[in-house]
DNA sequence: GCGTGATGTTGAA
DNA sequence: TCAACCTCACGCC
């Protein structure tokens, strides 16, 4: 589930229900409970997302929280169903419950550790004081795909393996093109690109990367809803005809994640 | 019921 | 480069 899209959701959505009042904080599962205990009863005072990092603020302190691949977090109206063993962290009060279930990352922090997780983290375009000059600079001068650039969160925060694939397709850059070979036009592109896709996903809750301009030669085939929900060009669709050309979208492995592109349409 | 894979990251080899 | 971690939904028997 979770790109950074996700994250800035659910940064919203705890402030919707949370913000600004006491919470009942607890963990069912037992493995986040000596600090929900030192919790439990504060004011939430803000929720906050850089790239796939949430962070809530109760009183001096911080919940830091990670999905990771599988986590998830659930809502819903008061009162809470009962906890089963897998709930890590609960928060609860007299409208609504969030439960948080299978996270990499569920950690009590302190101001100093927040400031080092950002500091670690690149430039995220749904932070809209964030600068894509910084990525630009290490993206300008590596011999990395630009692939694996997308993916790794210190040079930008946010994007995940359907962001990636997507916004590559989108301005037909080939998957294995070196940093180093991107233009700064291309990369100011994918930047706003990026921006504006995102901001939609935390709008719908999910990733929508088709739009009907792009579909030229596709009249009368509709895109693919993929499995997460979403409208794709290439994300999942190995082997299918690409949209745009009726290539096979091809699919390979690259560092431990599954990467889709059309090989007409992306150019080295 | 079992095996698999998934929008992620870390740390060891 | 690889294993480990965390959970759940799905396909196949």
């Amino acid at each position: 589930m979770p790109e950074g899209h996700t994250i800035h959701r659910l940064a919203q959505d705890h402030t919707e229900r949370f913000a600004g009042r006491p919470v009942r904080v607890s963990s069912p599962q037992g493995r986040f409970a000596e600090s929900a205990a030192l919790l439990d009863g504060r004011h939430l005072e803000s929720a906050e997302a850089h790239g796939k990092h949430l962070f809530l603020e109760l009183g001096d302190a911080w919940i830091h929280i990670h999905l990771g691949l599988f986590g998830k977090l659930g809502f819903g109206p008061a009162p809470a169903p009962p906890a089963t063993d897998t709930v890590r962290l609960r928060l609860l009060n007299p409208e609504h419950w969030a439960d948080l279930r299978g996270p990499t990352a569920c950690a009590l922090i302190g101001e100093a550790e927040k400031k080092a997780i950002h500091e670690r983290l690149g430039p995220d375009p749904l932070r809209p004081a964030d600068d894509p000059d910084r990525a630009w600079k290490r993206i300008s001068r590596s011999r990395t795909t630009v692939a694996a650039l997308l993916m790794d969160q210190k040079v930008i925060a946010g994007v995940g393996n359907v962001y990636r694939a997507e916004v590559l397709f989108r301005h037909g850059i080939d998957p294995y093109r070196l940093g180093k070979d991107l233009t700064r036009g291309e990369w100011d592109a994918l930047w706003a690109d990026l921006a504006v896709l995102m901001r939609e996903g935390v709008r719908n809750n999910r990733i929508d990367t088709v739009r009907d301009e792009h579909l030229p030669g596709a009249m009368g085939r509709p895109p693919r809803v993929d499995d997460h929900g979403g409208e794709v060009y290439v994300y999942r669709r190995a082997n299918m005809p690409c949209h745009i050309c009726g290539t096979e979208v091809r699919t390979a492995g690259l560092a431990a994640r599954n990467l889709f592109w059309c090989p007409t349409c992306q150019q080295r």
